[in-house]
DNA sequence: TATTGTTATACTCTATAACTATA
DNA sequence: TATAGTTATAGAGTATAACAATA
């Protein structure tokens, strides 16, 4: 029972890497992983700058710049002007692209239940104990944007 | 405490996939995700054909050629052939490789591992005692090779 | 003939640098 | 001058098709 803090970080860091690539192997190929993080990002946030944007995805700008190109064209972004500033782009989502959202998470979410249905009742039910941990590690791991750069 | 079995795996399917997105987002940048994938499922299985790590990688096999010819290049792994078939290449993890993917891993935990670090101790507690069930929800969907593709 | 791997070629995603418009 | 965004160009990663060597 003294396992140590830091060997069930290691051991978590190692197994979730490992489920990463579960995750990715298997995904959708329509948007890339980018595309639908920025558009998760959008519906977390509401509207928000393409320069913040790539910020928070962590892409350089001219690379948001075309990724919201190639969202926009699909309908599923829309380019909006900033009153206060005419340089500004705020890029928001459209009704379908939060559609598309729903309907790609509702995917992702449901191979993973196909894994998560295999298990053991038992480790169903320690998986659903650590929600709640798994739900804030994923919050602490993907903040709320703030405001204060603007 | 009614929460239905379906209720759970939704959630977690959500929440997992996030975590995915934030581990993605912050990974190191020296070799792509792939390569660190098949390094790691070197690691796990030995050395393997070419064209049988590609179908466990889930990529064509002449993209193989061109990953294993990068890594080859780096030093991280070696083509060995086969006694018994000289068509085959066998793909092997050399010590560089083995020592790059050790320092990897503990590059990837160290980042979910700070993010742990910011629970409360209730939470690594239920994460703690969900490991396991991680670890065999990452065995169902990356299962070891099976021999029986010879 | 069928299989293993490589080479040729093209497309997507991302980067950096140079540019335009606005503050 | 500095900032927001776009355009131009290049590199990595992957795909499919055509090819060479071996079974």
């Amino acid at each position: 029972m003294a396992q140590s803090a830091v060997d069930v970080q290691r051991a978590l860091g190692e197994t979730l890497y490992g489920l990463v690539v579960v995750a990715i192997r298997g995904r959708s190929r329509d948007i890339s992983l980018t595309s639908a993080s920025t558009m998760s990002t959008l519906s977390r946030t509401g509207p928000l700058r393409l320069t913040d944007l790539a910020a928070v995805e962590g892409i350089a700008q001219p690379s948001m710049t075309s990724l919201v190109t190639g969202l926009e064209r699909a309908g599923l972004v829309e380019r909006r002007p900033d009153p206060a500033d005419r340089r500004v782009v705020l890029v928001a989502l459209t009704d379908a692209g939060r559609e598309h959202l729903r309907t790609r998470r509702q995917h992702g979410a449901e191979r993973l239940a196909a894994l998560v249905d295999q298990l053991s009742e038992e480790d169903r039910a320690a998986l659903a104990a650590a929600l709640p941990a798994l739900h804030r590690l994923h919050e602490l791991g993907n903040p709320p944007t703030r405001e204060e750069t603007a």
